[in-house]
DNA sequence: CAATAATCGAGACGGTACGTCTTGTCTTCAC
DNA sequence: GTGAAGACAAGACGTACCGTCTCGATTATTG
């Protein structure tokens, strides 16, 4: 989406929320009926009532639209936050997101992460709104816990991120195996042998 | 493609070892300009001098073409192999891994996972041919380091794997960190800690 | 259309003749209710069952597949032949030719001719196959009309063919007037003053 | 383009003389570069620097703005005026006529009868300034013609004038002959033999 | 050694989505 | 009340692949 909405020059039409919002919400509900690889572009726009022209002046691909609608609906769950123990609120995040994943929006970010892979403008895009944010939430945290005392290993903030959600994607993706409560528990378990040991 | 091929009845003219040949090393050789998702049935044919139906007749899609010229050039390495201590085999075949993945064939098995995830025929195919494999020979080694004392953790075998190869295919996939000796020394260390817990 | 069809290579599936006859039918009908300028190929393909690239396969523009519907209607009329005096096989051809375009096949013809004329390539094929056969036929009846001495003028057959011939498309494109028996009168009777002049 | 202009009310921000003007200009440069088919109401406003909106506003339809850009640019030229013969004005006519449709308003003028066959309002507006101001020059000359006792023929002045003109509009048109001297004078040649015959 | 049967290539087929383009209308703000 | 700027719905454009099909030509095994 055209990131300079708000400041745009004020000639001519201005954009139609209206066809916006029933783009992204079309997007969405059809989704949950099919797969990302075979949602088209032309049905997006009959379901939403909307000419292929406009959807392609505001958005470069398909997966450029889907990031959009499904980051709409996903960005104001702030799971990083918290008072208590680092590892109550991770414990708590961990599970948040594994619920969330075993569902309906485990599948489209699975298919997300799949699709971006390469078209490296959505990657960026993905990258700078839904990965980054989480890796920043999750280093403030681990700050929090090396000041605390909770967290005395000496890796890093990235391996830790990787070795905590890594699992996660790698189940979510390959399907090989459930995101259920056993492996949640388990997962949490080996983090806090790696934190505590120095 | 067609597993019965073997005990296929011998009526009618035999199956031409060459085109099937053909199309495998095309597919690759493709795979090496293009991505996965634009890589076309089309192109492959036209590439290995083959018809369209020829390819249609041996693979029942795109994916599972490529799964077989994929793993046809890969299956015959056996990694989990060797004497000597569990944790010097397992470094050993995490680095051969990163190293392996780092390339062309870490794109190539990144786009198939992707691919094959809403597949579930490719998926189930790809889970036989290539994870169970390798699971399998990894559950054996951890037997061993069980027997030796090297392994005390009670976690169980399948999420020790997630736990040591679910950080690699995340970064693999997702690619918001690179795969390299640092990391890959913060992974077996992280692993070793866990292993070693009681 | 493809005029080596008969001729072409026998590789591959053969040309559908059915698809190729309810694609012409589909034109010709729909030229019926509609003008030329707002018949799709869209439309044409819809209407006869058939897909857009069977249409492109085999003509290179909306214009050169409705040249080719309407000359297979029109083709076999030969207009120019037949015994008698030179003015009488003229007359009736000019009778059959204005009665022909005050209905249907008239405003089919004009808009070929309007829609034709910056398009070379179709020109090209307009005036091969329909303005080139006429011309050559009206050729033969004048040097018929030398030898017998019914035409005695000096001016070129080519000139002659626009003295009779011109009007009436003039007539027929502009539609300042109209092509009635009168008229048509009027012109044969002029062209006859204009051949017997020495 | 709206004829009450003159005696419009003087209501409101009064229309912009620079914007009609810039409309025309830009239609007629335009087609100079490419074909009336293939020129496009937005090429114009952009090339004019002007709205869709005002076009619209003004002119009913592409033709009927290139009708009236063309028309702007020729109707001063008035070519039956003239003292001596009536051949002699006509030939000196036809001869002005046939140097100028072989050039580029020879394109223009073709294009826009072409396109104005199936649009019936701009037909009328294009008879009424164009067709019609002609014709009734053409009755004046014939008029003048029979009471000189130049014109004996009893063929009427429409039949006349489409006899003369007809071969040339065709040619014009249809483009299967030159529109040269020689062909000119022919034509002259046969119509002096028709309106010199009883 | 002919008949049978499955293969091969070539390439046409109906279908569908692509991303672009033009049309004519509409909406806002500036003059 | 115009004007420009430009967004909008509609829908055709010509292209590219899809997966299926129909052909004539091959190439083995079977009878």
């Amino acid at each position: 989406m055209d990131q300079s909405f708000a400041d745009r020059p004020r000639l001519g039409r201005p954009r139609s929320q209206k066809a916006q919002t029933a783009v992204l919400a079309s997007a969405l509900s059809l989704l949950k009926k099919t797969s990302l690889r075979s949602l088209t572009i032309e049905e997006i726009a009959r379901e939403a009532g909307v000419s292929k022209a406009t959807i392609y002046r505001w958005w470069d691909s398909k997966i450029a639209l889907v990031i959009d609608a499904f980051l709409k609906t996903i960005e104001q769950k702030t799971p990083f936050h918290g008072p208590g123990k680092v590892m109550t609120v991770l414990r708590r995040n961990v599970e948040n997101l594994a619920t969330e994943y075993r569902g309906l929006n485990g599948r489209i970010i699975a298919q997300i992460i799949v699709e971006v892979r390469d078209d490296p403008e959505a990657l960026q895009g993905f990258y700078r709104r839904f990965i980054r944010v989480r890796r920043s939430a999750f280093h403030e945290l681990m700050e929090r816990g090396r000041k605390s005392g909770e967290i005395r290993t000496a890796i890093s903030d990235e391996v830790l991120s990787d070795l905590l959600y890594g699992p996660i994607y790698y189940r979510l993706i390959v399907q090989h195996g459930p995101l259920d409560d056993r492996f949640v528990k388990d997962m949490l378990h080996a983090f806090q042998v790696i934190i505590e040991a120095s």
